[in-house]
DNA sequence: GACCAGGCACATC
DNA sequence: GATGTGCATGGT
């Protein structure tokens, strides 16, 4: 299907060249990224940039620092990021599993396969596969491909895919197309939020994208 | 005041 | 496999 391959390449195209690369993800360590991963389940960035700074100005943004924190004591910081007391279990059972790797073992991880590293992550409640891919994609630099709502909605707008379509079906379509490239991975899942969130809201739709060429 | 935001687990049909 | 619900704060 060279089809869908080229398809594919134009769509990355069209959004560095209207955005141009985004950098993602914004955060300083491995550790920072997943734990972002985590608390902007469903929720603005902006309230999680937030809850970030200020676990760091308090010297807690370190895994044993977050882990010693009763339960309790940690929702109360999480409060800016909604559902405050299930993302504080969820962060207390990824670090039940990671915390060691995140303390100068990093590289302990490089012997585990990208694919067996994933399933490990979606063993742990509260991690489902968006969480798992934008960990194992930004904060363990490996290639995968993250797929969130605003991929749906892109691709759904502009006819790219069948529809329906799985988490898993959308995660291969871009897998199966593209140069096995992890900045290019990082980049274009970057430039699909970029452009979810300036041009791809529920209301208003599309005005000024510049995908509206595309639409069908 | 309604609607939305870089999901996930769990129940039910 | 598809669909519905609870979780919760902050911005538009």
């Amino acid at each position: 299907m060279t089809h869908h391959r080229r398809r594919v390449r134009q769509l990355f195209e069209t959004l560095i060249t209207a955005f141009g690369p985004q950098g993602w993800w914004p955060g300083e360590t491995p550790f920072e990224i997943a734990l972002g991963a985590i608390l902007t389940q469903n929720t603005a960035w902006t309230n999680v940039a937030r809850v970030i700074a200020d676990l760091k100005a308090e010297g807690l943004l370190h895994p044993r620092a977050l882990q010693e924190l009763p339960q309790a004591e940690l929702a109360r910081r999480l409060r800016p990021v909604g559902y405050y007391n299930l993302k504080a279990a969820r962060v207390h059972n990824f670090l039940a599993v990671f915390a060691r790797f995140f303390d100068g073992a990093l590289h302990q991880l490089d012997a585990w396969d990208t694919e067996v590293l994933r399933r490990r992550l979606l063993e742990v409640k509260g991690i489902g596969p968006e969480t798992a891919d934008s960990i194992l994609l930004y904060a363990f630099q490996r290639p995968t491909f993250v797929v969130d709502a605003y991929t749906f909605r892109i691709l759904g707008r502009h006819a790219l895919v069948w529809d329906p379509c799985s988490y898993e079906e959308l995660r291969q379509f871009f897998l199966d197309h593209l140069p096995q490239d992890l900045s290019l991975f990082q980049e274009f899942h970057a430039l699909l939020v970029r452009l979810g969130k300036d041009y791809c809201r529920p209301t208003p739709r599309c005005q000024g994208c510049p995908l509206e060429s595309w639409l069908t």
